[in-house]
RNA sequence: GGAAGGGUGGCUGAGCGGUCGAAAGCGCGCGCUUGGAAAGCGCGUGUAUCGAAAGGUACCGUGGGUUCGAAUCCCGCCCCUUCCGCCA
């Protein structure tokens, strides 16, 4: 969420980044919206305050009945109003949860990807003197990986992980984790069910809720229990984490925050059927290390994690000795909440080009506004933080990455240094 | 799953229809006292929102309802605690 103040006051530079994102919202519609809610609160408050006056009248002695009438009279007048700033209300908060959050000057205006701009790259992709393998024929060959009876199991985009195909995954999990821990991130495994607050906190909600799966539908079972609350699986342990601070008035002394997530990941991918329909590439199920700072309202500080939590997940590919490259985000293929935001790509041989395996966001305030997260500066003063994430690492999606950099003539697969320590070989196969 | 009791300010906790934005204690801040400190004493100490200000309004888990008037009464929901049962 944005500032009213701050949207009233830069109405422009607000419609031009709703424009510019792709997102469809009406800010004049949002002005006028804002704008009769506050009329009508200011007519209920003064009506509000001439009922307390006329109640602290009759205090103690016995009711008059002219004072009880003109009461009810005030009574009727503010229902009425009511009825109506409850809708007016209701419209204002939904249109304020789609307002985009607005972006660095850095940021490249674009349509969509293809607008993105590479700012970096490491490595070389690979080079090969013999035919490649793919990772699903390299999994299955080697018994790591098998999709085949994960679809019969799981369904569309199900898969199994197997013997060193385990090991690696979980081995890159711990490996990453490891690091985090000793960078001074707290690690967490956080809910992967969650309530709505958290993903409307987060900005996965009210747009992009088809992505996310519901696990938990109000209303009656057929056993005659009845279900209360709509339940969702996280597709991200940023909601979790996050949300463990909603309500919080942070000590600045405490930030910034760093915390590094644990957690099984759920996409729907409704909307993506046909893409990337083959192999790991996109599943409704991952694991991941998720980075998240909460910081200081200070674009510089959060800049500075910014580039810290792309700088980590740099440090881990070069580690695996994988090559990728920075991409920087447009507009266009932002996200509404982002301030700013990187995607790395890493080489994946078989698709002869670099894929998505990290994410890494700034969202300044806007996240936090949503859910309410402050901290106490040192003058006493209450003010909104900023929160960063960044993916750290994510199987098995890495493991497309690491299977065919790795892989060998023979068919085998080398470890990569860092992992040999969990996979316990050199050598897959 | 059964039974009971609860959710009040940074914390503990009183209030159970008007005098309550809320006692008291702790904590915190300022001052007095002191060679300095502790103790003691005095004063102050929630948030949001509208307003230039005076001041208004809202908030006692949350959403409704009753009432001239609700922290207090009634209902839904969320959460917590204790006991029993079941269970990875």
């Amino acid at each position: 969420m944005l500032d009213i103040k701050f949207i009233r006051e830069n109405s422009e530079v607000v419609k031009k980044i709703t424009q510019q994102k792709n997102i469809n919202l009406d800010i004049d519609k949002l002005l006028r919206t804002d704008d009769s809610y506050r009329k009508l609160k200011q007519e209920i408050e003064k009506l509000q305050c001439e009922k307390n006056k006329i109640a602290s009248q009759m205090k103690g002695g016995k009711p008059a009945d002219e004072l009880v009438k003109k009461g009810k009279e005030v009574k009727e007048k503010i229902s009425g109003l009511d009825a109506e700033f409850k809708k007016v209300e209701k419209k204002y908060n939904e249109l304020m949860l789609l307002t985009p959050n607005i972006v660095s000057k850095d940021t490249p205006t674009g349509k969509d990807e293809n607008d993105n701009v590479e700012i970096s790259r490491w490595g070389e992709p690979t080079k090969f003197d013999f035919e490649i393998k793919d990772h699903i024929e390299l999994g299955k060959n080697l018994d790591i990986l098998d999709i085949e009876r994960g679809t019969k199991v799981s369904g569309y985009r199900g898969y199994f992980l197997k013997n060193e195909g385990v090991l690696m995954h979980l081995g890159l999990m711990m490996y990453a984790l490891d690091k985090l821990v000793k960078k001074g991130f707290v690690p967490m495994v956080t809910p992967t069910i969650v309530r709505e607050f958290a993903l409307i906190g987060s900005g996965h909600f009210p747009s992009g809720k088809e992505e996310v799966f519901q696990i938990a539908n109000p209303g009656k079972l057929a056993s005659g229990e009845e279900i209360k609350e709509s339940k969702f699986l996280v597709g991200t342990s940023e909601p979790s984490i996050l949300a463990y601070r909603a309500n919080e008035v942070i000590d600045e002394k405490e930030l910034p925050l760093k915390y590094c997530g644990f957690s099984q990941c759920y996409r729907s991918e409704i909307g993506s059927y046909g893409k990337d329909a083959k192999g790991i590439y996109r599943i409704h199920e991952f694991m991941k290390i998720e980075q998240v700072i909460i910081c200081k309202d200070d674009l510089s500080e959060a800049d500075k994690q910014f580039e810290e939590l792309r700088k980590i997940a740099e440090e881990i590919l070069e580690e695996l000795k994988l090559p990728y490259r920075v991409i920087q985000i447009c507009t266009g293929d932002m996200g509404a909440g982002k301030y700013k935001m990187y995607d790395i790509e890493t080489w994946m041989p078989s698709r002869n080009s670099y894929g998505e395996t990290h994410s890494n966001s700034n969202l300044t305030d806007w996240q936090a506004r949503r859910l309410n997260i402050k901290y106490k500066n040192k003058n006493g003063e209450k003010r909104f933080v900023y929160t960063l994430n960044n993916t750290a690492i994510a199987s098995p999606r890495i493991l497309i990455a690491i299977l065919e950099n790795y892989q060998q003539k023979n068919g085998s697969v080398v470890v990569p240094e860092v992992l040999r320590k969990w996979v316990g070989k050199d050598v897959i196969g």
